[in-house]
DNA sequence: ATTACTAGAGGACGAGTAT
DNA sequence: TATACTCGTCCTCTAGTAA
């Protein structure tokens, strides 16, 4: 029986907190098996204690008991200890260059916050997991560069987030009024990463944050 | 082939990002099926994309793909979605008594900032699902009634969310300051909710966050 | 419409064996 | 150890029938 696929398809159909009334057939159709399939599932599920059942006229009402909710949270929980624990993947890109004249604007304030004197220059990583580099970094407490002014033009805080790139320390940079994840993250490093790791666009690297 | 419990299990041994390298006999032990199942397993996913392995000496290195990274993401969204739509279930408890006195200072505020005027006292419900309420309430934003000074006295600042029980509406209120998720949500109600909806310690109810 | 039984087909499993 | 194959068993699904 596949027991994640129908109580999430049940839960689907709004059985949390309350019944939902619904065939077999359209659970069945839903599910793509056949409807003796479903009323064999149905059967062990409430056997083993997932769901309550009552048959009102033609159509069974369903309520997923708290054992079953509690089934999905612990996968919820579960997935998400494997899936953020700090790595991140992405693909070496290409950046505008503007990064240099940023990184060299901030260079005193990175080694007071930061503790190296960054190469002049950033890496740009196109982020392919997780979906949104937030989900990797909401765990971690970002160390803020505060902002200031220069020749009357404004440098606003930035976030820095310590990760290793194959052992190598460096760091991402967001600008703190960035509110939507960044697809592209931008790496600083004591070193120029793309001679030290040999990297081209299109490398595939892994940055591990550290927390 | 139980497809989510090998990916996951692989994940577990950190083959996110990097290689991992285990035996056969290893993975078939955590999985409680023979390695045979295991290679048969392997063989499929590898078929279908969700791994890239290679055979190393005795043991086998085993990383997953995006595919199977997004195959994960994508379950753990849609539980996200399923789970937390703002639905939450608990048991009626009693209270110390003491949300009387609080609701009386309140009281302006709530019929300020929420539109009613709250029957002076709160409903004591212990959650049950969601694990951690806020879990609930992370995707809507509170409602901020301020805090104040009275008689020398400080009441600070209090988040309310508007929820709706048996069709009833009234709020969830929690001190700003807390921290930690309460097992005990107060709810307010222009009613007597206890008479209202014939509550006795004990019972179920079902409240419905309106975001 | 659900439920309850069949019968048959197909699939998955583990053991055994061998490389 | 992994891998590859066989074989027999058991399990699960579907379809049909009936209440």
């Amino acid at each position: 029986m596949k027991k994640l696929k129908l109580i999430l398809q049940i839960a689907k159909n709004g059985a949390i907190g309350e019944k939902t009334r619904i065939t077999l057939r359209e659970l069945a159709k839903e599910l793509g098996v056949s409807p003796q399939t479903v009323l064999r599932w149905l059967d062990e599920l409430e056997k083993d204690g997932y769901i309550a059942r009552t048959v009102e006229g033609k159509k069974t009402s369903i309520e997923l008991t708290d054992k079953a909710l509690k089934y999905l949270e612990e996968l919820y929980e579960e997935l998400s200890k494997v899936l953020y624990q700090g790595v991140i993947i992405g693909e070496v890109v290409s950046g505008l260059g503007e990064g240099a004249y940023y990184v060299k604007q901030y260079t005193p304030l990175i080694k007071e916050y930061l503790g190296f004197e960054p190469y002049p220059g950033t890496l740009n990583v196109k982020i392919i997991f997780p979906k949104t580099i937030f989900d990797a970094l909401c765990n971690v407490k970002p160390i803020l560069i505060p902002g200031f002014v220069k020749n009357g033009r404004t440098f606003g805080d930035v976030k820095a987030y310590r990760v290793k790139i194959n052992g190598i320390e460096g760091a991402i940079v967001i600008p703190s009024r960035t509110i939507h994840p960044p697809k592209i993250a931008e790496i600083i490093a004591p070193v120029y990463l793309r001679k030290e790791l040999n990297l081209k666009d299109g490398s595939r690297i892994k940055l591990k944050v550290i927390g």
